[in-house]
RNA sequence: GAGGCUAUGGUGUAGUGGCAGCACAACAGGUUGUGGCCCUGUUAGCAGGGGUUCAAGUCCCCUUAGUCUCCCCA
């Protein structure tokens, strides 16, 4: 362990260079999984309410299925697969989501032979190859609920309601749920020619980025921030005047559920979905002082059919992790208290020796040991278990081994007590009570 | 993919082109097996690579990383 000691300033050391995680890839500290366990505890506790079963999916999936779901004009396909190709020549791509890996599993496993809906969450890293920025990564984490099989607007709200509950559990400030509709495939064909007859006569007034969108994804017009493009906004034909009879009625249902829940949702007629797959209701909830997107989902009956032998109807969403903890983090919305802690301590090695066998028939009976065995020091051992707050220490030298005690020691008080060895499971308890 | 800003021990920070300092943390001591305070010591740094210069942490270029804006998105 003893490093060797430079001979010198005048030694060019040659200087080794450090590995780093990979861009935009963050290491998640023991510090910070306070957070995470919260953030997933939550989430598990309200799959149970909900009564939704937990599936996990491979990270790596065949990158068609990502490339047939997605739809054409997005970026997460056009640059932002993590592809690997294999030995045996397959493309396989991280996944940039997991939407389509579970309807994936739905028909390889045949569920829709049983009982439905088909209620499932997840969680787990996604990757995008991305540009990293706050609050974006390119391998990040996500929470997802989905219930496959079900076409009820009621499945619509529980969906959104269940998210909203998520992020109310986990305290978040300043909860701005938006909700909007697309359509389905024939009215949302029609409302974009409408849409694309508006802008194309304005062609000369909106930006350059605009006059790309207007080719390629022309609802991605109405998040456009620039001067020139914003009053246009307000006069541009609406997704809810060119709704079919249909989907009028189910996204109306849906609205009505959620009053009837007092639920405080905006309606939003500018709120745009990047994905193809989506049909009919989708929502976004912002939170946190920076107004982020935190959660987003939506129907997306059409999914099925791109990777899948039928249509099957599914509504589900995802919360973004790291965006929800790095909200509760700088808000310290929750404080975690540190777990009492029992110190225990070795002089000599005799003791040192038999001391392990002291601690696994501690640790056997459940109680949580820290200790450090290299430090050879009472002083030093003492000093540790100070600093981490201990509340006893346990003290096992050569004179306790010899006489089968131990000490226990109150680290607040001070007071310590001489005990046999073979009692020291039944005081331990009882001093933590 | 485009652009702006930033980079000094583990952390936080000083340093008109002229000897890289401070604080905290970590580690070890301050006489036998008793913590917190105090004292002493040790470890450890100019992100990497080029260039200008008698001389570069400092000026210039490239790379890398971080951060932010755009694009896009959770």
């Amino acid at each position: 362990m003893k490093k060797i000691k430079k001979t010198g300033k005048s030694d060019k050391k040659p200087k080794k260079e450090l590995f780093q995680s990979p861009r935009g890839m963050a290491d998640i500290l023991p510090v910070q999984q306070p957070w995470w366990d919260k953030l997933i505890g939550i989430g598990q506790e309200l799959a149970g309410l909900y009564d939704f079963g937990r599936i996990e999916t491979p990270i790596l999936e065949f990158a068609g299925i990502f490339e047939k779901s997605l739809g054409e004009a997005t970026e997460v396909l056009e640059k932002q697969m993590f592809i690997v190709k294999t030995k045996g020549g397959d493309r396989l791509a991280m996944r940039p989501e997991t939407t389509a890996s579970v309807m994936r599993a739905y028909f390889q496993h045949h569920l829709s032979y049983g009982q439905q809906p088909f209620k499932v969450y997840s969680f787990g890293p996604m990757f995008r190859y991305e540009h990293p920025q706050a609050g974006r990564f390119r391998q990040f984490h996500q929470f997802n609920f989905d219930i496959i099989g079900d076409t009820d607007p009621l499945y619509d709200a529980q969906i959104i309601l269940l998210f909203w509950r998520f992020l109310q559990l986990l305290k978040i400030p300043g909860l701005t749920p938006q909700v909007n509709t697309v359509g389905c495939r024939v009215c949302r064909q029609h409302y974009l020619r409408r849409l694309k007859e508006y802008y194309g006569k304005l062609k000369n007034k909106i930006c350059k980025d605009c006059q790309r969108r207007l080719e390629i994804n022309p609802l991605r017009l109405f998040d456009c921030k620039e001067e020139q493009c914003l009053p246009l906004k307000a006069a541009a034909p609406n997704m809810l005047d060119n709704l079919c009879q249909a989907c009028n009625s189910h996204f109306r249902a849906v609205l009505e559920h959620l009053e009837e829940n007092k639920f405080p949702y905006e309606p939003n007629p500018f709120l745009v979905r990047g994905l193809d797959y989506y049909s009919r209701t989708f929502f976004e909830i912002f939170g946190g002082s920076e107004k982020t997107a935190i959660a987003a989902g939506g129907r997306y009956d059409y999914l099925s059919e791109m990777i899948g032998p039928r249509l099957v109807p599914a509504v589900g969403g995802a919360l973004g992790m790291e965006r929800v903890i790095e909200i509760i983090k700088s808000e310290s919305l929750f404080i975690f208290k540190a777990p009492v802690k029992i110190y225990f301590i070795t002089i000599g090695e005799q003791a040192k020796k038999c001391g392990l066998r002291v601690m696994e028939e501690l640790r056997h009976a459940g109680v949580k040991i820290a200790e450090s065995l290299g430090k050879d020091s009472l002083k030093a051992q003492l000093g540790a278990a100070d600093k981490m707050k201990a509340k006893l220490v346990l003290i096992f030298g050569q004179k306790e081994v010899f006489e089968e005690t131990i000490i226990i020691r109150d680290m607040a008080s001070g007071a310590q007590e001489n005990i046999a060895l073979s009692r020291v499971v039944e005081e331990v308890k009882k001093r933590l009570r």
